[in-house]
RNA sequence: GGCCCCGUCGUCUAGUGGCCUAGGACUCUGGCUUCUCAAGCCAGCUACGAGGGUUCGAAUCCCUUCGGGGCUACCA
């Protein structure tokens, strides 16, 4: 059979994770497309928790998903939070629903009980594979008597729900693979329900993007040889196959080196790119990227453009790594662009979580002047902390490896001619200040620039990397300019 | 092993038979600018996995091959 992916209902995609961990980088760039081609179309936006494996799926994991997805701004139509017509969104909240359906697919014999105990089923794959043949699941308890039920019920075996594979093959149209077709000889009769009653992944996704109305799965690559199961129980349901959901398997997202994305290549959770001061929009954009082009040698785009970029059809089919230099590059783009208040709104839990600053209205206002100077400077929001310390530590200290650059005789005469000229200025701001240094240092003394300028830089700000130093001098101020100059002689 | 998917610079990609002696971005290298660091500007390195076809013409179509990945659970 073969299903067509044409339709003209109202589009409806969904995000469906499992929250096993925190959602990762390839989870997120699949909510990302998902949520882009849903805005794209006009179409809703549906986040559902796969939560059917309750020994893996945490609560905290749920409200971890759930919080990195508002944080990216991601929002959804329907799900967890803000409800929707075909709620509840957890699947673990629709334990009924499978029930039902999978009642009537024993009902109808398209499913039926079996009785293999794991151990029998492993002995039998072990058999298959030493026999070199498919190994999988080989109809023992299709066809079993009414005796044969009887003497297991009899020993106490518990039976799972099986889902019963016609013979044939199935033919589905992935919009970014083509025709993909699976023979069932291949795909043996697999689970829908365990022993204990709850309901399996190939239950619940295929009841629930049927119940839900999806009209378009785009999920993962790992994904694309179960398609046939969930078509198998779409048919079950007596879904016409018209009504079948469009299918896109979106290409992995693979570590620096090797193949997995892992915690040695690349961080892999959404969360620790935010702490280390990473933009949404930034991982937004360099997401899009991965496996999706908008073309015409373009790279920059705004959650907006993504929108009205975003098809599948520029989705391509190949693996992509993941490149923390490019999202870095890409970071620091959005860092230059935002204005001076968004930047100022970013910035400050940066500074107030490192504590170089407590939050006083004085220490805001020279914050607020000190960005300014910083923002082309930087690649990501934590390096402000560090850049901007010397305005407010309380305790000054030349580094210890700067040090010993300020020690010479040369930048002691520097810095105590510095020290004499700085002294009498009334009108203390960046560009009285570089006049009186420079005359003095550069026309006088004859020194370059960047040798006497970077005495001063370090005695006053402590580093010889520092932002601009007439500016640094300026924000920090006469006094504690010269006493710390003063204090390096 | 079987089934399925994939294969353009180091990386992300543009490219849908002639516009490709293959373009852009990141990285890297060199230079300019410069008070440090950045930013910016300029230049350079490097790719159609391989082999056969089809065609006047192929990165683009077909076949084979090699390589990579996924699945093969009472995970998703």
């Amino acid at each position: 059979m073969s299903t067509n992916a044409t339709s003209s209902k109202p589009v409806r995609v969904r995000f469906a994770p499992s929250p096993t961990g925190d959602l990762h980088v390839g989870n997120i760039r699949t909510a990302l497309f998902d949520w882009a081609y849903a805005r794209h179309t006009g179409g809703a936006f549906i986040f559902r928790i796969e939560d059917t494996d309750r020994e893996r799926v945490t609560d905290e994991y749920i409200a971890a998903a759930i919080d990195t997805l508002r944080w990216l701004g991601l929002g959804w139509d329907e799900g967890p939070e803000v409800g929707g017509e075909f709620g509840p969104y957890l699947q673990s909240q629709r334990l009924d629903i499978y029930a039902e359906w999978a009642q009537k697919f024993l009902d109808q014999k398209d499913a039926y009980h079996c009785y293999c105990s794991s151990e029998e089923l492993e002995a039998v794959r072990e058999a298959q594979r030493a026999a070199n043949v498919a190994p999988g699941y080989n109809g023992h308890c299709r066809d079993l008597t009414s005796e044969q039920i009887a003497a297991y019920q009899a020993e106490g075996r518990k039976p799972v729900v099986r889902m019963r594979m016609p013979e044939g093959s199935t033919t589905f149209t992935d919009l970014i693979r083509g025709d993909v077709s699976f023979d069932h000889n291949f795909v043996p009769d697999f689970v829908l329900v365990r022993a204990d009653g709850s309901p399996l992944y190939t239950l619940a996704v295929a009841v629930d993007d049927v119940m839900m109305k999806v009209t378009h799965v785009l999920r993962g690559e790992d994904l694309l040889s179960s398609t046939p199961r969930q078509i198998r129980v779409y048919q079950a349901m007596g879904v016409a196959p018209e009504d079948f959901p469009a299918f896109a398997h979106l290409p992995f997202v693979m570590g620096q080196d090797n193949a997995k994305l892992s915690k040695r290549n690349g961080e892999v959770s959404i969360a620790w790119y935010r702490d280390a001061g990473y933009l949404p929009e930034a991982i937004c954009n360099y997401l899009a990227l991965l496996g999706w082009s908008p073309g015409e040698d373009r790279e920059e785009v705004t959650m907006k453009e993504l929108t009205e970029l975003f098809t599948v059809e520029r989705v391509h089919s190949s693996p992509a790594r993941f490149d923390m230099k490019k999202l870095e590059a890409i970071n620091g783009d959005k860092i230059r662009a935002l204005s001076a208040e968004e930047f100022f709104n970013r910035a400050l839990p940066f500074l107030t979580r490192a504590e170089i600053i407590s939050g006083t209205e004085a220490e805001i206002a020279l914050v607020k002047q000190a960005l300014p100077i910083i923002q082309e400077r930087i690649a990501t929001l934590s390096e402000i902390p560090p850049m901007l310390k010397f305005l407010f530590v309380k305790e000054f200290a030349v580094d210890a490896d700067s040090l010993p650059k300020i020690a010479d005789e040369q930048s002691r005469k520097v810095l105590a001619t510095a020290l004499e000229r700085l002294t009498p200025l009334t009108d203390w701001n960046h560009s009285s200040i570089e006049t009186a240094l420079r005359s003095a240092l550069i026309e006088e003394m004859g020194l370059k620039p960047r040798i006497a300028f970077g005495a001063v830089r370090i005695a006053v700000t402590g580093s010889h990397i520092s932002p601009p130093l007439f500016e640094s001098m300026e924000l920090l101020g006469q006094s504690a300019s010269l006493a710390r100059i003063s204090a390096s002689l």
